[in-house]
DNA sequence: TAGATTGTTAATCGATTAACAATC
DNA sequence: TAGATTGTTAATCGATTAACAATC
């Protein structure tokens, strides 16, 4: 599909088009510029168009992209024609939130598969899904063709459950564990770090107050 | 402090070395050089010494990094030395775990007042804290000096909240609804949205797939 | 001293932006 | 047709890497 090698940057931002898109169709608009959707988004229209243009040409000169059509092709770009099932892995508070959010359904991630080590949670049901021994991944990912994990466990555990998470087939992290997974080259990992977050920006306000 | 200006992205990076490190004193190092500190991190030990010279020069040739005092320096540059209160907005699944996660504290961020619109939970109190009403951000917000808000609520109610909040002096928000929020440029926002990353990841997938 | 590692400069690489012909 | 906007190329900008003198 891609012929030139699609930077990291471009893909991230893809995920961004996307999301503006779907306001875009749920507001009733039928047609989008790059300068629109640029400013929906902090985003010069020249960068969306030369971002696009990795994938093909989308749009019409003179017009602008066709907001469903548009969608369409990012939509299967980003793989989210077919469903993802995932496990999550560490059953506390985050885990909890995670099994709840409505979000990752809307676009065909479901969680399928519960781990947790703790003895007194394996074997309870949650949202209908069992909560099983870490011990059972080498056995259920195969089998359950999960590719995805959700990774919401104590930091000095997450490199030992990536590690067998990645042995039985996972290809994708996401990891909110603080800290940075050691993984084969094939294999995808993004944090999810709200502390790491709010220390970038701490970084900013420090400074202010120094140099007002 | 710093002379020329800091790109966000070695900002981002130096909270990581700074996560890196607290590991490496955890683990009784006294000292470690660039190169250890890059292995860590998938990073290249110029990379580091290039982002920390950003700051002064804190290692000696031959040796490294004293672990303790980059620490040290690295908290300052953070802004860690401070404590920082912060608001929380929405006090749903995604609100609750975020009260309850103990990482916060640790760098000294501290949920200080809780906020949501929904009547049926102002004037509830979680974990020592009443939740208040969305309109008594513009009088609480100030009073109690919050410039750092968590931002927990759905997409729809998210600018309106932020607009509130950033008018009432809050300048630093941790977004988790999943939409770009406009913000005045003195104001930083950080996006916390694992939707965006599973997808940005399923785009390897899927295209993995294509071409085997 | 010899070996190791920093801080910094210069070279390279890659990403963003500007500009414009093509065309709706 | 005139106006608008794309897709793409070339120019610019900025970030990463390599290399090495300084020095612990």
């Amino acid at each position: 599909m891609a012929q030139r090698p699609v930077p990291d940057v471009v893909v991230r931002r893809l995920t961004q088009y996307y999301r503006a898109l779907l306001s875009c169709r749920d507001r009733g608009l039928e047609v989008v510029s790059s300068q629109m959707l640029g400013e929906m988004l902090n985003v010069t229209a020249a960068q969306i168009r030369k971002d696009l243009s990795y994938f093909g040409g989308f749009g019409k000169q003179g017009i602008g992209y066709n907001v469903a059509n548009l969608l369409e092709h990012l939509k299967r770009i980003l793989g989210l024609t077919e469903t993802w099932p995932m496990a999550l892995i560490g059953i506390g508070n985050l885990g909890q939130a995670l099994l709840h959010y409505r979000g990752f359904a809307r676009e065909g991630f479901e969680i399928v598969a519960l781990f947790d080590s703790d003895p007194h949670k394996v074997g309870q049901i949650i949202t209908g899904l069992t909560v099983h021994a870490d011990q059972q991944i080498p056995q259920l990912i195969p089998q359950l063709e999960i590719k995805i994990a959700l990774l919401s466990i104590p930091t000095e555990k997450a490199q030992e459950a990536a590690d067998m998470l990645i042995q039985a087939g996972v290809q994708a992290i996401l990891n909110y564990a603080p800290v940075t997974l050691r993984v084969p080259e094939d294999v995808w990992v993004r944090q999810m770090d709200p502390l790491a977050a709010l220390e970038s920006m701490t970084f900013y306000l420090a400074a202010a107050k120094e140099t007002p």
